[in-house]
DNA sequence: TTGTAGGCGTTATCAC
DNA sequence: GTGATAACGCCTACAA
């Protein structure tokens, strides 16, 4: 806990220049002898270089802010751990903002005055103001999510995932569905997109729509009370999670409905019955965003780019009769 | 995205010294004369100060490495929640370590070299290595969950949460418990301390102990192989969701238990029967961590501190007949 | 109250 | 291959 050293006491000590020291930090030429004499006051010292001294001459701020709405959710942890997986050299500022708008707004100031060599937003729900706070971003921003025409964005396939959805949901020949999804204003890509084509396939069907949060405790009482005047023999939530809730307000009202559900979960494979969910490759996801992250900062392309990622229906005993 | 206006460049364009905007924005004394100058000025220009420069000054190093095993899990990121409430003016820098001893050395590594002004360890499962990384560390280290006498720490009361556990389990009278826990290398608090008491109490009671790990998935395939051979009439897991693989391993053995777990998972509620399960406050420990770290940073004490958090056990429908 | 002149730890440029 | 020296953007005596 010694005050740390600098490159001018190794300097010193090695009785070298410190633009000798900084040079054989940085891998430039240096003879085997002096080369040898520094190591040993390195490693005998553990110096550690000053980050923040390194910066002011870099330029290049190798700190990326990544805010994600929740933590709690199998989707973002896993999004995170692709961007870890994909990372070169960077390091990721995670900002969970609880999924509250004014903790996102601040959360990018702060960001900001941090002066973060990047944003990539995750799961990125804008309004306006966000949508204004992004784009007056001084620093590459890539977003997550939805399909907002103005940023560099990664988004899911949700028109192409509901329409498979819808048709495997008319295979079965339902009577009565309910759909568990989320407020449209509160995010378009799950609220409209990804059921919008599930309704198409349907629409000869009778079909109650219901809107839910992300929570297993909300979706259960929503669902419950959807099942109070009426019993239905298929349930699509927007979320494995809601499903999940709907499932268990199933059990509860004593209706044997098949089910499924979005997302990929490791709740999907545990719960009884296993669920049928749509999944998509949150991990392989985070990849791309941070993929796209890098090739948007060191490229400065003069277009948005646009990255859509597609999934596919894994079909389990809840929709099997 | 225009290049960065610095202190020297607002100073040309307000037409005073560089210092004096320095003051400006440190508070300092500031004619309002030449406040009003300057304001106009940054505002117009939305300057920016430069961290780096800033800290390279300062010396004291406001971001905070937290590291954390897995990010998929309530208890964590129930206390990230919490660190993030108490949260002065701290940045924290969360690193997943996903659970790997190596990836956990490498994050300290990472972190030292970034200078980070502390550390918080979140569920610290220590080896001789990690304990001499932290205790090396050049920064104040508080650790989470495990009894470590020479750190700073906040452990949960697990020897006591047995106790209590234990004797509510011996009121049940069960004939055949199973126990299902954690390899007490790889988490002593949980894997040892939290089930010494459940079996002293049980003592006179058939036990089977099994180790899992903390996935519902593997808690499930355990418990079922453990259902081949007996029937069991309580079922105490290590965590909320390695009872609920049980529970759902129970369910699908056709095996009528009743059922104990551990932590403040919004699943104990939600899962069908919800589940009796002895709670942490993890939000409010997190606080602790956080007032302990600041504790820390700012006084140095002598001694390491020790910081005990008790829960409660909160009885629902899976122990009830 | 203001401005001048260092200095924080590092890297980059240039002579040597 | 090496070593002065000048930046980087900010802060802080100190002098004016």
């Amino acid at each position: 806990m010694e005050k740390k050293l600098t490159i001018t006491d190794i300097a010193n000590i090695a009785q070298v220049a410190k633009s000798t020291v900084s040079r054989y930090l940085n891998g430039g030429p240096v003879s085997t002898k002096t080369r040898e004499k520094i190591d040993k006051v390195v490693i005998e010292n553990n110096y550690q270089p000053n980050t923040f001294a390194q910066s002011l001459k870099q330029k290049v701020n190798h700190t990326v802010g990544v805010i994600v709405p929740r933590l709690d959710s199998t989707a973002q942890v896993e999004m995170l751990r692709g961007l870890d997986a994909a990372n070169k050299n960077d390091t990721f500022l995670i900002v969970n903002t609880y999924q509250s708008i004014e903790r996102e707004l601040a959360a990018i100031e702060k960001l900001r005055t941090q002066n973060v060599g990047g944003l990539i937003v995750l799961t990125a729900n804008l309004n306006d103001e966000l949508r204004a706070a992004l784009a007056d971003f001084d620093a590459p921003v890539v977003i997550q999510g939805q399909e907002e025409p103005s940023f560099h964005r990664v988004v899911m396939n949700d028109l192409a995932s509901g329409t498979i959805v819808g048709e495997f949901a008319a295979s079965l020949s339902p009577k009565n569905v309910l759909l568990l999804k989320i407020d449209e204003t509160k995010d378009w890509a799950i609220g409209h997109d990804r059921f919008l084509n599930i309704q198409k396939r349907l629409s000869s069907t009778h079909i109650t729509v219901v809107n839910s949060n992300f929570s297993i405790a909300e979706a259960k009482v929503v669902a419950q009370k959807a099942m109070q005047s009426q019993t239905f023999d298929l349930i699509i939530g927007a979320t494995d999670r809601i499903t999940i809730g709907a499932l268990q307000a199933g059990l509860a009202m004593h209706q044997n409905a098949q089910y499924i559900g979005f997302g990929k979960s490791d709740l999907s494979t545990t719960v009884t019955p296993n669920l049928t969910s749509f999944e998509y490759d949150f991990y392989q996801t985070g990849k791309q965003i941070y993929k796209l992250f890098r090739m948007v900062r060191d490229n400065k392309p003069l277009n948005k780019i646009r990255i859509v990622i597609d999934g596919q229906l894994t079909i389990r005993d809840s929709t099997k009769k």
